[in-house]
DNA sequence: GCCCAGTTACGTACAGCGTACGTAGTGAGG
DNA sequence: CCTCACTACGTACGCTGTACGTAACTGGGC
């Protein structure tokens, strides 16, 4: 009997192969792939230690073999995703550039898997591949003189506004998962919901803006003002 | 018998107090004061639908008169809180002090109640107080002189940086309650294994940032930091 | 003042969850 | 070869959200 009850520890710094006993039945990144396909599938939230175990091919309580808990399952599935970045092999000493397209690459990824902002949250920032994407972020900005801290909160900024604009871009849609009506159903009774609040006069520049948009926001074009905006408050000091 | 499987419906389109039948034994306000008191305790997955019930002194399935879905509950609290800004009568017409201001005082709200952040992402945006809060946000920026579309993209952001910062700070404290060990021993270990890692020299450039950064970080002055970096993005055009 | 439709109240029940625990089998180091 | 850490996994517990059925109550229309 292991020592099982749950011993406070990362997981990346558990050896995926133990020394001792028989060969393990997966990989973790087999163990990730499978979770990963779930959560695009179905949402976050069909994620469950049983059907993870289930296509996986085992009973449910071998998954506890890989896994000690349930969170260390949503880190191995950040973790794959965080190696779709395709870095390229060095930085090309624009700064602002490389940044912008490590920020493109972050959001494209997190818009492929909705569920990834939710977890992004909770920060499982400290995976491998996430410490990759890091450390290549840091190196992009060498041109840049700036103190270490300074670079690190510029990363941690434009990380944030990857997260809160794919997060805010997506959410509508990942809510609607859980409802037993439509996502046309849902938006239709929150704009008409909306609209009736704002047609009360409480909330007369909350209208006056609302009125003022006409026809479906980029939400592309949105972010890359953000993003922008970002970076040149660090341009210019 | 009601034709209670959850018609889609926002709950505030929903009239508190219905036209016919007993009057309820509570009221919205107190069952989200009853919520968030657990949530201040216990953390948000304190909060079930029983265990809400319970301390207001009803069967469980009482509630669900009141609130149709968890969902609700969850957006009953965050427009409670919402409540706690002291909006000032009126913007001092220094529009940059103004949203600073206002700022700062979602910060405290959301540190007073650490799973704020959680909710936020999910973003309740439309309840009642959090209405009012935007359209005083937008009153703020009467001064501005840019079109309404940038205004609402400047709150946005303004609101994005104060959930992402807070969500930061907090969320490792959050993540220890569902854990059977200390705050301390979890960041002891992550840490450790932090340290391990980058000794490894795979990271160099996060490991002379983590080197650098000597003490305990003012997160006060990098939230400060990075709220004014996008108040003067937009002041300066 | 009465009636009844619509509401409140709530117990029971179901499907699903994370995971503690016990047991049986397996394979490599000493 | 023995031993013991490890893998595998069935069972079970306490918890969750909530569908459904039933009983009690109450206010508006006649």
């Amino acid at each position: 009997m292991a020592g099982r009850p749950a011993e406070p520890e990362v997981i990346w710094s558990r050896p995926e192969r133990a020394a001792r006993g028989p060969r393990p039945a997966y990989t973790r990144a087999e163990i990730a792939a499978v979770a990963v396909r779930i959560a695009d599938a179905d949402g976050l939230d069909a994620v469950s230690m049983r059907r993870v175990a289930g296509e996986l091919g085992c009973g449910t309580m071998s998954l506890y073999n890989y896994v000690p808990r349930k969170e260390d399952l949503y880190e191995l599935m950040v973790d794959l995703v965080a190696d779709e970045h395709e870095l390229p092999e060095r930085p090309t000493g624009d700064w602002r550039a490389d940044l912008t397209g490590l920020a493109h690459g972050s959001r494209a990824i997190m818009r492929r898997h909705p569920w990834m902002s939710r977890l992004m949250s909770a920060a499982y920032g400290f995976s491998p591949n996430s410490m990759k994407f890091l450390e290549y972020s840091l190196w992009c900005l060498d041109p840049l003189d700036l103190p270490y801290g300074q670079k690190v909160e510029l990363v941690a900024m434009v990380n944030g506004v990857v997260t809160t604009y794919v997060a805010n871009e997506i959410e509508t849609a990942e809510r609607t998962r859980s409802l037993p009506w439509s996502a046309e159903r849902e938006q239709e009774i929150r704009t008409a919901h909306l609209a009736k609040e704002l047609a009360t006069g409480r909330y007369p520049r909350l209208a006056a803006a609302v009125a003022a948009d006409s026809g479906p926001v980029d939400m592309e074009a949105v972010f890359d003002r953000a993003l922008s905006r970002v970076l040149n408050s660090f341009a210019r000091g």
